[in-house]
DNA sequence: TTTGGCTGTTTACATTCGTAATCATTGCAA
DNA sequence: TTGCAATGATTACGAATGTAAACAGCCAAA
């Protein structure tokens, strides 16, 4: 069923490339989640240390203080941010309904035949 | 094939709902569009007009002058829009595979038995 | 011919976002 | 004990966004 922290702030992108190390692994300090993620989006430790805050500030994250330094760990839980961002798409591109969304990935050759044997097998089990 | 104005630049929320209406029908005056938009949104006519000179410059429409005013035609297609989003999701959240994005959505209830029916056929004409 | 509406253009302004630099505190090494 | 290094907090600052108001040009009605 998935918690439901009080997350209704919205979160950016550099925010969620965050979240997303975080989601691998926590609780971890500032400076951990800089080593995962300063080098492949060019960052310095300030930019993740503002993005922290920010996230913090949007109860995204929880704190626990570790000696003088914090440990960080997701509260808001990746399958509900999924789930809310694969929403809004859905609401705001093909008017709510997720079937024209298949069918556009479909149609744009999203979709190899992997991914198409993949999720018939998955809609079979569903309606099992 | 869907063609490709080069609309690099990206079309923001509010953007792009000035597009949907565009994409429904087109050209058409400022003032046409916003009756289209502005209750609904609760824009100002000005509004409308920032929105709509911001999608010029961004190549993502054209004017023809009719008269002393201008229509504004869609250059970015809606189908390449709606592409070109999708694939910001599929690569941002499920490391740019769409099976995972459907598992998701099937998991997390947001398709319905209809659906999940729509899809399935979808994904048998796909193979023939 | 004057003027009132429309139109597009320019300017405005508060928020959010991306990306940091600086500041203040504090535990540890010398 | 004292100064340095690490860490969170505060401040910064330009670009994008949402949302408009002000302005300038011009056609049509009076």
């Amino acid at each position: 069923m998935s918690s439901n922290a009080d997350t209704n702030e919205r979160i950016s992108e550099a925010e969620h490339a965050v979240m997303e190390v975080l989601w691998e692994k926590s609780p971890r300090t500032a400076a951990e989640v800089c080593e995962e993620v300063c080098q492949r989006r060019d960052w310095s430790i300030a930019t993740v240390k503002t993005l922290l805050s920010r996230l913090v500030s949007k109860n995204a994250l929880a704190t626990e203080p570790d000696g003088r330094r914090f440990l960080y760990r997701p509260l808001l839980e990746r399958g509900d941010y999924r789930t809310s961002e694969s929403r809004r798409l859905v609401d705001r591109l093909f008017g709510g309904r997720a079937a024209p969304l298949v069918a556009h990935l479909a149609e744009a050759e999203a979709l190899t035949d992997d991914d198409i044997a993949e999720i018939e097998k998955l809609l079979k089990e569903m309606k099992a």
